[in-house]
RNA sequence: GCGGGCGUGGCGGAACAGGUAGACGCAACAGACUUAAAAUCUGUCGGGAGCAAUCCCGUGCCGGUUCGAGUCCGGCCGCCCGCACCA
């Protein structure tokens, strides 16, 4: 016997299969009538941050499994690969090191492609591309023109999230608990003019579709998330006319409108507030030194939990009073910091006993209360507000007509009274909003739009695309900003109109624009356009997409929307880009900080954080510029003294009797452990899938990686687990050798006619592994595919002509012979999607023809899965106390027979009557006696 | 605060649709092989009582439904995720 050598045979199998282009996607057939079914799986593609991890042979090789295995299946698999290659990390990256963003790319993902290839992924890697190509983004450019002829994309001048440390504007989405998703940096409010694409006019059917089918194969929790952030509520959109003889501002003549959705409590109105940043409170403050101040507080306000938790409610007064709609009551209005002019219409009208908030302002601005819902059981004498807003169900009372309505009922009533008066409109509203694309980033898409005095902002014309990055020297990157912003070379050119100068957009698009359409141009590249039509239509939806749940909102909603927009166009025919999506769990480690400089000299002094720049920030600072580790450091105020440590590579450490340490530039330095984490390059919680493919081979850090945990959940990496994987390599090799050739002679969709008892029960065995495994793969449930193949082939060795003593396959008998060659053959099958290399040399060995990659997935027999007796547990009073063997098909009658007369049975019941006898027939035998 | 999910051995996790709890793997322990170690193979492996056959307890906690509950229902405790001053 000779032991299994990865290092040697995997290679070889990689460059068979690439010589042989075995997982290259046939192209649209000419006519789909009798074609061949096709399937699209797809990971989401990566960001070339630097080297592979674990975490990322995860996720690939789910993508491969399902991929290999509907090859096997009969299917034309497409499973791409390419890079999400634009963003702001190699701008990082260029800043620290003096590289060019795109020599930083470029050499990643050179050093990446060549890690996954060792991985033995079956893709076809001829449709590879990267976004920051010139090939790639000009189509998205074009499709930018298009959008914004059609409207989809338009410009306005807006309240941005602008991130202080990174210099640039953030989505909604992108600011997390108040700071940005990458940087952590406080987000700041400022003013200016942005590049939005119109995602709320497909609001509706990007949420209906969530609901009415189209999404089948989608995650619930995603699709919660998705409707949640969507936000429909319907309500009123209404205005309250001014009173009193005080003239409003220009421009508000008709009042102010506002949008609630409980119109049943208008009687409970006590005040009108509008948001800081409405323009009534703009207009208002232009006379008005201390609204200005209460403004520019407000707006200084963060909205982080914390901060909304801390703020209190405060108000403005404004010389300002409107009427109410159903009586002559006057309503005083105010500016409000809680109100915001994002949602609705950015003003409201109180109704303090239905909303807790309402109630807080009006306590503290001593407005009145009036009580308009009363619960079932209370009585409307006693019934009293105090501190607490009564928002539950009841019937509306001090509410004139509606008076005894319900508030389902109040609602409509009010909406239609409104309405009759012509003072408003029942009305959908949405908590998205429009998505703001511009960036102020020079490595991104550049926005093909030209400013022109004269013109204004027009169109880069077709015919001038690609609009292209210009050559950039890597000094430039050093300085905060955009590059792009300062090269008047680039910048300055003639207005396509009128030919006058102008100067070119700066901005570059959103990078979550590029991953919105990448699955398409990967399913049907062209030189001329977007998207081959013939292809796309072909290939898309993607059949499977897999991916993190961290992109459960941003990406996949973008994409969504993108897909609509295209197919407006006349691109795609598809509404919906992802038929099924998985959401993957992350690989997690811990991570380990050094607690003392580098160099081993006296410590210097802490780092005192001086403006809004946050922890995250200095924790990226490189090793030695830190003295001291504090995990609980993750929030630091301005003018605080901050000691952190630098990042430690699990594998630069070192067992020091119960402490770790590291050894750099001849000094041992203690680490500290820290939490267990997603793994990232940031925080060096990396193993790399190089190391391990060196010691044990690609097939074995696969088939760890899919092993043990369920596939959405978190899985902590053990060097341990990998051991027991190695274990199996070795284990189905050596299972697989000594029976070199056994499928010369064999047919294996002819089963032999007669077959013997021992060779019958191997056929089970073999067909049960079958169907559990494939059942297993179809369902994502790859951990206990893995399961079923340990108990396979751990019951091969049980089973009879399998554990001969001369360990060899007996050929003298023709059947015994066939079922041991088929449990062989099924046992490379069922592992060739987890274990690919292995699979094929085991498929060699055995003398298969061509690639194992290539043969049809066994089928199971389900003939042969019929069971003759079945062994029942036989229960007393709900206790399991023996079993029964006994024929798969007999009766109730003689089930019973055999379970009363069970010695265990008699000696359970001994004493007993028996009541009842509940047989469940497969099941269980349950006898009830007392 | 709102919405969703989860809680099973030392660990990762199985248990189809209410029917044998702990499959499979990891770790651990014992044994075989070996001069020895590694590798490999065999066995044990939830807790308790017993020489044993066997019995009792056991799926976060309390209660319920059922012949039968890890699974269903009610109440609590704990953890995780998403959203969040959304009118």
């Amino acid at each position: 016997m000779s032991r299994y050598n990865p290092k040697e045979i995997e290679p070889k199998w990689q460059a068979r299969w690439k010589e042989a282009d075995a997982f290259a996607a046939a192209p649209a057939p000419e006519s789909m009538a009798g074609a061949q079914p096709n399937y699209y799986v797809l990971e989401m593609f990566p960001y070339p941050s630097g080297k592979i991890h674990i975490g990322h042979v995860r996720n690939y090789a789910m993508g491969d499994v399902i991929a290999r295995y509907k090859k096997a299946c009969g299917y034309n698999v497409l499973h791409p690969m390419g890079w999400d290659a634009f963003g702001m990390p190699a701008e990082n990256a260029a800043m620290q090191t003096g590289a060019h963003p795109g020599e930083w790319t470029w050499s990643n993902i050179e050093a990446m492609r060549a890690q996954l290839k060792r991985m033995g992924l079956s893709i076809d890697w001829s449709r590879e591309f990267a976004t920051c190509e010139p090939e790639y983004y000009r189509w998205q450019q074009a499709m930018f023109l298009k959008f914004w002829e059609n409207d989809f994309a338009y410009r306005k001048e807006s309240l941005v999230n602008w991130d202080p440390v990174d210099q640039t504007v953030l989505a909604n989405e992108q600011v997390i608990d108040g700071k940005g998703w990458r940087s952590g940096a406080a987000v700041e409010r400022r003013t200016l003019s942005q590049w939005f694409f119109r995602i709320t006019d497909k609001a509706e059917d990007l949420l209906s579709a969530l609901d009415d089918g189209r999404l089948e194969g989608w995650p619930e929790n995603v699709k919660l998330m998705q409707r949640n952030w969507i936000g429909k509520s319907k309500g009123l959109a209404m205005r309250f006319g001014f009173a009193g003889g005080i003239k409003p501002p220009a421009g508000f003549e008709d009042g102010i409108e506002v949008f609630t959705t409980r119109p049943d409590t208008l009687f409970g109105a006590s005040f009108i507030a509008v948001s800081p940043d409405h323009p009534l409170a703009a207009a208002m403050a232009k006379d008005d030194p201390k609204l200005r101040d209460f403004i520019a507080e407000c707006q200084k306000t963060g909205t982080s939990e914390e901060a909304i938790e801390k703020a209190e409610k405060r108000g403005y007064r404004l010389a300002l009073e409107t009427g109410h709609p159903f009586d002559d009551r006057r309503l005083p209005v105010y500016v409000a910091n809680f109100v915001l002019i994002q949602y609705g219409t950015g003003a409201i009208f109180g109704c303090p006993a239905g909303d807790q908030r309402d109630l807080d302002f009006a306590r503290k601005y001593d407005l009145p209360v009036p009580q308009i819902v009363l619960p079932a059981d209370a009585d409307p004498a006693t019934f009293a507000i105090e501190d607490e807003a009564y928002v539950g169900p009841g019937t509306l009372y001090n509410s004139g007509f509606l008076d005894g309505l319900t508030i389902e009922e109040g609602i409509a009533a009010a909406i239609e009274k409104i309405e009759e008066m012509g003072l408003g409109d029942g009305r959908t509203q949405y908590r998205l909003r429009d998505w703001g694309v511009s960036r102020q980033r020079f490595w991104g898409c550049p926005i093909p739009a030209i400013h022109c005095e004269t013109c204004g902002v027009v169109p880069v014309p077709e015919k001038d695309l690609p609009v292209l990055l210009p050559e950039t020297p890597a000094e430039e990157f050093k300085t905060p900003g955009n590059p792009l912003d300062r090269n008047d070379d680039w910048r300055t050119v003639p207005c396509p109109k009128c030919g006058r100068p102008a100067r070119r957009e700066t901005d570059t698009m959103d990078t979550f624009v590029d991953s919105s359409w990448y699955f398409a141009r990967f399913a049907a590249p062209a030189d001329d356009r977007p998207v081959d039509q013939k292809n796309a239509d072909y290939w898309l939806p993607v059949n499977q997409y897999i991916g993190g749940i961290e992109h459960a909102i941003l990406h996949l909603l973008y994409a969504r929307w993108f897909t609509r927009a295209m197919k407006a166009c006349g691109l795609l025919s598809v509404d919906e880009p992802f038929e099924n999506l998985f959401t993957q769990g992350m690989v997690v480690h811990e991570t380990y900080r050094q607690i003392t400089p580098v160099d081993g000299s006296a410590p210097p002094d802490g780092v005192v954080v001086t403006s809004a720049k946050s922890a995250a920030e200095l924790l990226d600072k490189p090793i030695g510029a830190f003295v001291r580790v504090d995990f609980d450091g993750a929030a630091v105020a301005a003018g605080q003294t901050v000691h952190v440590g630098g990042w430690v590579l699990p594998d630069q450490l070192e067992a020091n009797g119960p402490d770790l340490t590291v050894s750099v530039n001849g000094s041992v330095d203690p680490v500290q452990r820290g939490p267990i984490e997603k793994m990232s390059k940031s925080k060096k919680n990396v193993v790399s899938p190089d190391d391990i493919a060196d010691t044990y081979g690609a097939d074995a850090a696969r088939w760890f990686m899919l092993s043990d945990s369920p596939p959405e959940r978190d899985v902590e990496w053990t060097d341990a687990g990998v051991e027991g994987a190695w274990r199996l390599v070795g284990r189905i090799w050596d299972a697989i050798e000594p029976a070199k050739n056994a499928l010369k002679g064999h047919d294996l969709s002819t089963p032999p006619a007669e077959i013997d008892e021992a060779g019958a029960a191997l056929r089970r065995t073999t067909h049960a592994a079958i169907a559990g495994v494939t059942d297993d793969i179809e369902n994502f449930r790859f951990n206990k595919a893995i399961a079923r193949i340990y108990e396979f082939l751990n019951a091969l060795k049980k089973t009879p002509p399998m554990n001969r003593a001369d360990g060899a396959p007996a050929n003298s008998v023709r059947a015994e012979a066939f079922a041991q060659a088929e449990a062989l053959a099924v046992l490379t099958q069922l592992v060739a999607p987890f274990t690919p290399h292995l699979a094929e040399e085991c498929w060699e060995t055995l003398g298969g023809e061509g690639f194992v990659c290539e043969a049809p997935w066994p089928e199971a027999n389900a003939a042969l899965l019929k069971k003759d007796t079945i062994r029942l547990p036989v229960q007393v009073n709900g206790k399991k106390r023996d079993e029964i063997e006994i024929a798969a098909d007999a009766d109730k009658a003689a089930v019973e027979k055999a379970a009363l007369s069970l010695e265990a049975v008699q000696r359970h019941t001994d004493g007993l009557t028996v009541r009842k006898v509940v047989v469940v027939p497969g099941r269980i035998v349950n006898i009830v006696a007392n």
